[in-house]
Formats: structure tokens, sequence, C-alpha cells
DNA sequence: GGGCATTGCGCAATTC
DNA sequence: TGAATTGCGCAATGCC
């Protein structure tokens, strides 16, 4: 129905520029999404020189007011306002898979320190029964065959210095 | 190239309130960059059905339109715009930050996985020296003081198998 | 050059 | 009452 929009260009001047715009929107008496509907008046790019001086670039500007009224024009304008919709939704979610993201690590690290945790536990109670033994077999007899000592398990280096192995 | 017809959905339609207005500014170029400066036209506040039928409101609109080229709205929206360009500024520093969150924790778990397979190994290991150990002791005498037994050592079980405990 | 995607920005409504 | 958020449209720009 009614198309608003057939305003003529209505002036371009050199420095500034004058825009009118009608507005006519429709209230539909929404409930929830209250965002009203506006529009934008554009002002060709920040050229022209208020300030008077020179002589009148060689303005580029020809149209680019004119179309505003195009049927082109303003389809073009829906398509875009549509894919920033789009492009606002995706960013939106990435944001929010990465904030996702974040606490699955955190509790992913959480396991895998407790899991160190326990390791390192058995480690040390394997140890100390190890030197318990060895100690035994000082105190009473001299080693059977010779397998193992106090030795053998002190030097491993387990407090998180990297060996350069691999 | 898809859809997009002639519909309308959102903006322009028909009765509502018609704004005019007259851009003659000399915009100050902006910050960075050559973002154009452009100017919105508003829509008033979406009240009084211009079909006119039952109720209406009580006219809330007083100024609305006439406080455009106030000097008061000109600070507000001034104002605001500080705001709203602040509160973007840090909601992307924001995601920034998120994401170089999600890189270390990533670092970090690949840390701890690393430890904990030296740790297993560790333990592998020792348990394999324990078991040698034991059979020595068998083949040759009998326990000294009695201190440890394979089984004490093969029922930990690291085979990854999660256990249900927390 | 056309077309979608991004991005910066201003406006207004809403939240706090 | 004012700052902070948020949804939205416009235009410039990036990128095929």
């Amino acid at each position: 129905m009614s198309k608003q929009s057939q305003q003529k260009p209505t002036s371009t001047d050199q420095n500034g520029v004058s825009v009118i715009q009608i507005q006519a929107h429709s209230s539909t008496s929404n409930s929830t999404g209250a965002t009203a509907g506006l529009q934008q008046v554009p002002q060709l790019v920040p050229v022209s020189p208020g300030g008077g001086g020179k002589a009148t670039p060689p303005s580029k500007m020809k149209k680019t007011i004119a179309d505003k009224d195009s049927d082109e024009y303003r389809q073009r304008r829906e398509r875009n306002n549509l894919a920033v919709k789009k492009s606002r939704m995706r960013s939106k979610q990435k944001a929010l898979d990465t904030q996702q993201r974040v606490n699955e690590l955190k509790e992913e690290n959480e396991r895998l320190e407790a899991k160190i945790k326990l390791l390192s536990k058995e480690l040390s109670v394997l140890k100390d029964l190890f030197l318990e033994h060895a100690h035994n077999l000082a105190d009473n007899v001299q080693p059977p065959t010779a397998a193992i000592t106090a030795g053998d398990l002190c030097n491993n280096n387990n407090s998180g210095s990297n060996n350069g192995s691999q």
C-alpha cells in the first residue's frame, strides 16, 4: 500500500546537505519488542569544508542523495539490514560459545589436576614403600640378587621440570 | 540473490508520525577514519494510532519533536554516544579477553596432560620394578620382614577408567 | 563491478 | 536523573 517515499532530492548544496525525510510509521502497539524503527539520514561523506574556502572540489556527489527514494536503494538497504542482523547474531553466538568453551576447559582442567594429584599420591606411596623395603634389606641382609636400591627411585624428577627427552 | 521481493516487514509503514528533519551540518570530521557522519531521524514514540478509532491514549507526546534542535537534546545525545562507544569498547575487549583465556586454558590443559602422561609412566615403571622384585623374592628367599606383595600394587586402576567419584 | 559480510557509529528505548 | 546496555538502521569497507 502507500509508498511513502516519493520525495525529491531536495537540494544539495556545497557545504552541508539538506535532506528531508518523512517518517510514517505504524505503531502496531507492540508489547514486547518496542524497539521503534527509525530511519537515518545520511550526510554523504564528511567532505566539503564548511568554512567556505576554496572552490568546490571535484565533488563526486551526484545522486548519493537522489537515489534515496529509489526502489533499488531500498532493496539494497533491506538486504544489508538483513546481513547485518545475521552477522550480529553470529557474532553474539560466537561470543557465547567462547564463554562456554572457557567453562568447559576450566572443568577439564580441574579434572586433570585432580588426576595429577591422585597419581602423585600413588607414586609417593610406592616410593615410600620402596624405600622402606630397601632399608629393610640393608638392615637384615645383603641384596640377594641386587635389584633395587634407594638411588633408583630418588632420582626421578617429577617436580614439574621437563626433561628434554623426546 | 535470494529473497527480498517487495516485503518491508519492519519500518516503513502507514499511519504514524511524520517527522521532517533538515540537515545542514558541517560535521566535524569524525575521529578515526572516514566514518561518515550521519544523522538519524527518529520516530518519536509509537503512540497514537493515526487510524483513530477508539481509545486515544492520553496523548503523552509533548515536545518530543520540538526539542530535536534543543541544546539540551544535543548534549544528551552526545553523552549517550560517548557512553555507547565506551560500552562497545569494553564489550569488545571482554570478548578478546575471553578468547585469550581459552587459549591459555588450552595450553594449561596440554601441560597437565603431559604431566599426567609422565606420572603414569613413572608409576608404571615403579610397579614393574616392584613386581620383578617380588618375583625375585619368591624365587630365592622367603620375605624377611613381609612387606610387599604383588597384590598391593596391582589393584591400582590407572588404566584411564574414570571412577565415579566426583 | 556486484553482493554478502564486517564494522563503526548514531539514535532511542530500556535497564540499572 | 544519568550512565550503561541493547536493538536497529545506515554507510563505508573488506572480501570474494
